[in-house]
RNA sequence: GACUUGGUAGCUCAGCAGGUAGAGCAUCACACUUUUAAUGUGGGGGUCCUGGGUUCGAGCCCCAGCCAGGUCACCA
């Protein structure tokens, strides 16, 4: 059923094609200039610099005045306003293109093309002349009308469910949200430029994989047909691009979209983007610097200073970040130094601190939630967090200087992660015993606890030179460059569900799979919209549902018996 | 997954004690040759998310469901 705005605009269109017009036409038409370029160097001065234009986009408002009108085009850079008059536009007997075309049968959001010249109106403002106006496509839907004054909005469209369903639309009324797109793009070139100066290798490995290893999360599982196997999602990309350092690179980065079959809220979405760097004969130390080079060298980039608001924080990029040990954060947090405490220790200070805890964390762990509840919420200005007990990084190397530790760091930033880096273990033996303890825990009911990739640790037996690898989630940061709280700000297109399927079974659909017709209509009326969501009923509740609707309206029909309805949903 | 808030015109939102559904913008008609949230006059447009219940009567109350937001849990 379509709207009475909908069918005014499918009217027009039929009108168009009447007038011999076509809405939609195959020829290329030539844009000779941006908005933003004529708005940035229009010359009252120098009138010939833009005394033949030609440019492209769509009507974004209109204001009729009679034979003259002012409307905006908006293109992918800004908007200008375009003055019509009608016997510029039409400067014959016709007056057809101005009073009906333009008027009439065109609306906000078709995309027009104009021919004229550059000027400045009474009241000051930069616009085009128009003396040619072609249609280029026909908008059969409204666009919101988001309205501006003095810089206050009026009406934005701003619904969330509406803007990331539909983010064509979101990109086309709310300008802000192209620019945070424009923003991710400039930042990844940043990330990519950098390494490639450095003469690091940008590489692809499979997302599809037999053992989604790498990370500690739930995979999304598929199978492929002709192998006959089960094959997941990646989780992370990290083993691989370490077998690429065995095979000899010295350094090798991927931006990897990830998967995990995990909860959504404002900081997680199924898919997400990671990037990885690993980095031949380093160690985590160097791979500081680097993170710390990258990240201010990215923000310059993107935004022309190191310094960006989120929420009510200003961040500074400026380097160098502030370093401090886990043990030494804990300490200062809390108070309690758990240097050398043991498990049994452990749950007491968690106990103290009231912290919750199951039997199945070890000790590592023990420790993350202590420093996950007390301290990551208080590091709002970049700060690396060093030195991870040993439990929680299964593929990194151990801490020179104490075996209980490894050479982590996590960098921290608004008080959530967005960096995690290594020297990476390359002692087969030693991951191979790691590999273990994670089985252990796995066994202990720790259900995501990394599995054990076997062809994994025979690369590390021919050979990984020392490394340190760093990984950084690509949408948070992004976050933090665009001052964005919630990730699907920073996702063109987020995991939504699926909408409502406005294909409704008929009760043809139900008597198909033997539902009698007299059912299969009721079926129908409750609001049974698919078959497939019939046969998720438990058959004795649906009878009993059914056989109550009989008896409510007095149907003339048997009651149903139990077997008749097992029938129809298996 | 738990709790919580919301779903009314194309968009943004009102609505009351339960008694024929409202505004602004948009849209349509008319007027208007430098307006800019253009203006003036008049008109049209609704599955009040879906289904059931209570009631003489439900957008409003009750139950179930769908979708979204927020908070929490898990994770990056």
């Amino acid at each position: 059923m379509l709207s009475e705005q909908e069918q005014i605009r499918r009217n027009s269109l039929q009108e168009l094609y009447k007038l011999g017009i076509n809405p939609y036409p195959q020829a290329a038409f030539d844009v000779n200039v941006t908005t933003v370029q004529i708005k940035e160097q229009f010359d009252d001065n120098d009138l010939a610099k833009f005394d033949s234009v030609s440019i492209g986009g769509r009507i974004m408002s209109r204001r009729i005045m009679g034979a003259a009108s002012f409307c905006e085009l908006q293109d992918a850079h800004g908007r200008i306003q375009l003055y019509l008059n009608r016997d510029e536009i039409c400067p014959g007997e016709d007056k057809t293109m101005y009073n009906t075309v333009f008027k009439r049968l065109l609306d906000i959001g078709d995309f027009i093309g104009v021919k004229g010249f550059a000027f400045r109106t009474q009241m000051g403002e930069i616009s085009i002349h128009v003396k040619e106006l072609t249609v280029l496509s026909k908008s059969l839907r409204p666009l919101p009308i988001v309205k501006e004054k003095d810089g206050v909005k009026y009406d934005e469209f701003n619904d969330p469910e509406l803007r990331y369903r539909m983010r064509y639309v979101d990109l086309v009324v709310n300008d802000k949200v192209k620019d945070i797109f424009i923003k991710r793009t400039r930042a990844i070139d940043s990330i990519r430029r950098f390494f490639n100066e450095s003469g690091y290798l940008e590489v692809e490995t499979p997302v599809l994989q037999s053992i989604p290893g790498g990370a500690s999360a739930r995979p999304f599982i598929t199978h492929h047909n002709a192998l006959d196997i089960p094959l997941y999602l990646r989780i992370a990309d990290e083993l691989y691009l370490k077998r690429l350092i065995v095979g000899g690179f010295d350094g090798v980065y991927e931006f990897s979209r990830n998967f995990r079959n995990e909860g959504m809220d404002r900081s997680h979405n199924p898919e997400f983007t990671g990037l990885e760097i690993y980095v031949a004969y380093k160690d985590y130390l160097w791979m500081m610097d680097y993170t710390e080079e990258m990240i201010h060298r990215c923000a310059m980039d993107v935004l022309g200073t190191d310094k960006v608001m989120v929420g009510d924080h200003e961040i500074s990029f400026k380097r160098p970040f502030k370093r401090i040990s886990m043990i030494d954060s804990i300490k200062e947090n809390t108070g309690i130094d758990i240097n050398g405490m043991n498990e049994e220790q452990l749950r007491e200070v968690c106990k103290q601190l009231e912290i919750e805890i199951d039997p199945s964390m070890g000790k590592g762990k023990l420790i993350d939630e202590i420093f996950g509840a007390k301290c990551e919420g208080n590091y709002i200005q970049p700060t690396f967090i060093t030195d991870y007990p040993v439990e929680m990084s299964p593929l990194c190397k151990r801490h020179r200087d104490n075996p209980e530790l490894t050479e982590r760091f996590e960098l921290m930033i608004n008080g959530k992660e967005v960096a995690n880096a290594y020297t990476e273990l390359n002692d087969p033996i030693d991951q191979r015993a790691r590999f273990e303890e994670q089985m252990m825990l796995a066994g202990r009911g720790d259900d995501e606890a990394m599995v054990i990739d076997q062809d994994f640790l025979r690369a590390l037996e021919y050979g990984m030179p020392p490394t340190s690898g760093m990984g950084i989630g690509i949408d948070r940061f992004v976050m933090l460059l665009t001052g964005q709280t919630q990730i699907q700000e920073v996702l063109l297109f987020p995991q939504m569900r699926p909408e409502k399927v406005k294909k409704v079974a008929t009760k043809e659909d139900f008597m198909a799979i033997g539902v009698p017709e007299v059912w299969a209509e009721v079926l129908v009326k409750q609001n049974f919209t698919s078959v497939e969501m019939l046969k998720e009923q438990k058959p004795a509740g649906l009878r009993e549902k059914l056989n109550g609707i009989r008896k409510k309206n007095k149907m003339d029909v048997p009651a149903l018996q139990l077997e008749e309805v097992e029938a129809w949903i298996n």
